[in-house]
DNA sequence: AAAAGAAAAAAAATCGACAAAATGGATAGC
DNA sequence: GCTATCCATTTTGTCGATTTTTTTTCTTTT
């Protein structure tokens, strides 16, 4: 109960700066809040207090239900009218929800890319790998200690791949549903790449060479397993052939669909 | 300048009410707002003041203010920091993306759909179709009149095609596209059932038709081709070609793909 | 006369306070 | 002993006023 006023004259200096660097001090609640939201700072359904939410962030109401209301249509905090805000509860069909939406979006939007993207958009997809993979390297497969970085280039990654699709709705959402997803992969990301069932970084660099090939056949069907992995990893690999079934057009049934 | 403020007494116990109805005056903004904002009632990048919306809505700037940072996620309203809201601006392009995301999410909703749906969703999907049909009928091929009518029956036609896909967040999306795609159908919803160039009611059946005899690929075909008019009503037939090659997976380049 | 700067006006963002609603707990009744 | 009703407390939602920022207007200077 203490720390909750634990906002003293030179914090709140602080936050004048950091808001001035936002913007204003909706967009920082904003941030922050999403930040927090997406990191797990709070459990699943927790309820989202204004008076909490102003002592954390030192200001007052206005700007805190203002960043809360941006969320709700993004599908981070759900709210229910006279009774306040929470933070959008978590569960397996939702993430098996998300998987497929991610499936359908960020299929279409690579398939546009490889159709359309020219030299520049393969350097960048290059360039992007390499910095993931760098990184990766570098901690010696435990990416647990820096987490924000390793999270931070493995969307990076997979924004550059989708970069030359050419509509700022597909990226705008594939976006969204990654930090939707990234909710769930912070709570099982500490025993990720000591479980060698899947060889994460294998599967970017497999994906990045079909995507350079201009292989779209190839490209997709690896897009298409490696989505299903936050799913496999938080809630196990059999309920994830529930949203198995490929998302869309095509594939004609040539198969089930081995992924 | 005199009807902003013709806000008396009476209209204030009526928004109380609507409000009441609505669940708190925010949602009673967010509504009016996203309805005003649809039916074009604003100019495309007109300038939201806050002032204007206080009288216009009767009431005071936190719920007008916490309405237009909900329709900001939803791509209705367009904010820079410390100078206000404005309405998203319409443009060609906008409507040639919205379109692609359109046929990209709902054609996946629709394959999931057909392969997933059971008796009482086809059973829906009928009674969505006879109750379009009818009103189309009943107004003798001049839906000018009431409009709004024809837009919600509309709506919920090709919400009802998509219900039985399992997914919220397509469900979701294709929701939000289709309003985004409806600001640009009011400009030229008076002109339409007199081209014959098009028969929206005769796609609709086939579109129906298709679907109830689970004929997925004839069903993605139509949607698609369909879901394209929008554009070439608004910006003619050229440009739709633009976004022309198939959204995504599949198809396996069978043929250019007709429509 | 044009550009730069200062002052005034307008608008946006934020705050503190209030009113309405919900929650939790105690008491009364069955 | 359990349920229902009322009251105290907490919390939400809303408002009016204040502060800060932007825009406009009016000087002043070159």
């Amino acid at each position: 109960m203490n720390d909750k006023k634990a906002i003293d004259k030179k914090d709140r200096e602080e936050i004048r700066d950091l808001a001035a660097e936002a913007g204003s001090l909706t967009e920082f609640a904003y941030r922050r809040l999403r930040e927090d939201i997406i990191a797990g700072h709070f459990p699943s359904g927790a309820k989202l207090q204004i008076e909490d939410l102003k002592a954390r962030y030192g200001l007052s109401a206005s700007p805190v239900r203002e960043a809360l209301s941006r969320l709700i249509s993004q599908g981070f905090v759900a709210s229910e009218s006279q009774r306040g805000f929470r933070v959008a509860p978590m569960s397996a069909e939702d993430l098996a929800d998300i998987t497929l939406a991610r499936q359908v979006v960020e299929s279409a939007a690579l398939a546009l890319a490889i159709r359309k993207g020219d030299d520049a958009w393969e350097g960048e997809v290059l360039s992007a790998f390499h910095k993931l993979d760098r990184h990766v390297l570098r901690l010696g497969g435990r990416p647990v200690q820096d987490l924000a970085a390793f999270s931070e280039l493995h969307k990076a990654f997979h924004a550059a791949l989708i970069a030359a699709c050419g509509s700022p709705r597909l990226i705008e959402e594939q976006s969204r549903l990654y930090d939707q997803a990234e909710r769930y992969r912070h709570g099982m990301m500490y025993s990720f790449l000591s479980d060698a069932e899947v060889d994460l970084m294998g599967e970017h660099r497999a994906l990045m060479e079909a995507v350079l090939a201009r292989d779209a056949d190839a490209a997709l069907r690896l897009l298409h397993h490696h989505l299903g992995h936050t799913y496999e990893f938080c809630f196990g690999k059999n309920a994830a052939e529930n949203s198995g079934p490929l998302p869309s057009t095509g594939q004609k049934t040539k198969r089930p669909a081995r992924s």
